[in-house]
RNA sequence: GGGCAGCUGCCCGAGCGGCUAAAGGGGGCAGACUGUAAAUCUGCUGACGUAAGUCUACGCUGGUUCGAACCCAGCGCUGCCCA
């Protein structure tokens, strides 16, 4: 039976709920309906670094379906929780943060959460964790310790899979599941959200609320983002993301970089589309509509979201001029021509290489332009002959000579 | 506290006195082909220098040697075993 929210939340068949299924969301929503009450839903991030990235945006999506109904969003940004370092499905200890690191890269994680859920103070809440776990006495956490044992974590797989490769696991890390737990009893939640990744941090949670004489939370688990490289889970350390952050010329280009077979996981996961509109870009794929005119909706629909409608068209543009027509974009950066200097010091100059040795080497394998005409000397020399000249590097890079 | 093993470039990993900027693979970048997709093929993949060459780099610090990633000593880190 279709309920009233059933097609509100029912996206990718992909989405678990624990204990039970849908159906325990669903009664928890309409209770709450009932008596007039909002539900509190809990997401940590973990600042580790300054940039959300659009696998986060997994979780955001779902929580804003929360919103709309009126309950509680309630971002934990993991202040102390960052500086441990969550061992979830890393197969190495994480490098230590300190608080300052941990705190500047917090900074602008409200602003980045804003482009897909409303952050207004009514209707949402942030809290970061260090307020609290950042208190704990020893004596309290020798106590929330021995909610945990040995045998249960080390039967975890990613810690399992450590100790017997005999990488080294350290003690701090394997406290992480029980401070993120505690966050839950902070902050009371009814519900968590959490990648797949998370199973055993967000359960761990239920664990400490009933520990507490609270009632624990719904754990719901949603699909990692797979990242621009087609295998990979999105994230940062692997390279192979779209920063909330990026330029709108970045996110139409990333987009349409992903391999064809993710670009329905892509309009699941992270567009804005209904559900319907989702299911008619399956059925056009299906029907052989040229795979890359589905990615462009798919790009467009991201800029828009992170950024406005005329940047998206703005992108659009740019990008089907770039690629498509092989035209030089409108808005490219300008280097100023003060004497004549050498291609690969003048590349090296402009930033668009790390060195003069790769910028001989892009030379060399003929990755570089002037006008269109390859560069195949790496003394060659730039005058002001060349005066709104456009130097191109790779297909992405361009550079005019003013 | 003791014993054994290990620490090499972005990652994995070979090398065990000169031929080593360091095999091979992965990843990345560029080129061809394309739809900035995939697959495939090719080239490149420490810095500086037009070049010859110079410098930096094999956990750290010293030493032996004409010469050290490679030998020796001390230290640090990691794993395993014993206490």
């Amino acid at each position: 039976m279709q309920s009233e929210f059933s097609s509100k939340f029912i996206v990718s068949g992909e989405v678990q709920y624990l204990p039970g299924s849908f159906t325990e969301l669903e009664k928890l929503l309409i209770e709450a309906k009932n008596e007039n009450k909002k539900l509190r839903v809990k997401l940590g991030i973990d600042p580790t670094s300054t940039d959300l990235h659009l696998g986060h945006t997994v979780c955001l999506h779902y929580l804003r379906r929360f919103q709309e109904l009126g309950h509680t969003p309630v971002l934990i940004i993991g202040g102390f929780t960052a500086m441990v370092g969550d061992p979830s499905g890393r197969n190495e200890a994480r490098p230590p943060l300190t608080y300052e690191q941990v705190q500047s890269n917090a900074k602008t994680y409200l602003s980045q959460v804003s482009k897909i859920l409303d952050t207004s103070p009514s209707k949402f809440e942030v809290v970061n964790n260090y307020d609290w776990l950042g208190k704990l006495s020893s004596s309290e956490i020798l106590k929330l310790a021995h909610l945990v044992t040995i045998n249960q974590l080390i039967g975890k797989e990613a810690f399992g899979n450590r100790i017997d490769k005999g990488e080294p696991l350290y003690l701090h890390e394997v406290l992480y599941p029980i401070l993120q737990g505690y966050d839950s009893v902070a902050v009371k939640a009814d519900i968590e959200l959490g990648g797949i990744d998370q199973t055993y941090n967000v359960l761990f949670g239920r664990h400490m609320q009933k520990h507490f004489k609270q009632k624990e939370q719904l754990a719901i688990f949603l699909p990692l983002l797979i990242g621009l490289d087609g295998s990979k889970k999105m994230s940062k350390s692997f390279g192979n993301y779209i920063a909330l952050n990026d330029s709108p010329g970045e996110v139409f280009g990333k987009s349409m970089s992903i391999p064809d077979e993710l670009i329905i996981h892509y309009f699941k996961l992270v567009s804005d589309l209904k559900a319907e509109q989702i299911f008619n870009c399956e059925e056009e794929l299906k029907a052989g509509r040229n795979p890359r005119d589905i990615k462009m909706d798919l790009a467009y629909n991201l800029v828009k979201q992170l950024h406005s409608k005329e940047a998206a068209d703005e992108a659009k543009e740019g990008f089907i001029k770039q690629f498509q027509k092989s035209e030089i974009p409108d808005d490219i950066d300008e280097y100023k021509l003060i004497e004549s200097i050498k291609v690969t010091d003048l590349m090296l100059n402009a930033n668009l290489v790390p060195s003069k040795g790769e910028a001989k080497r892009l030379i060399d394998g003929g990755g570089v332009k002037l006008q269109s005409v390859k560069v195949d000397d790496p003394n060659f020399l730039i005058t002001s002959d060349h005066k709104n000249a456009v130097l191109q590097i790779g297909k992405r890079k361009f550079v005019k000579i003013i």
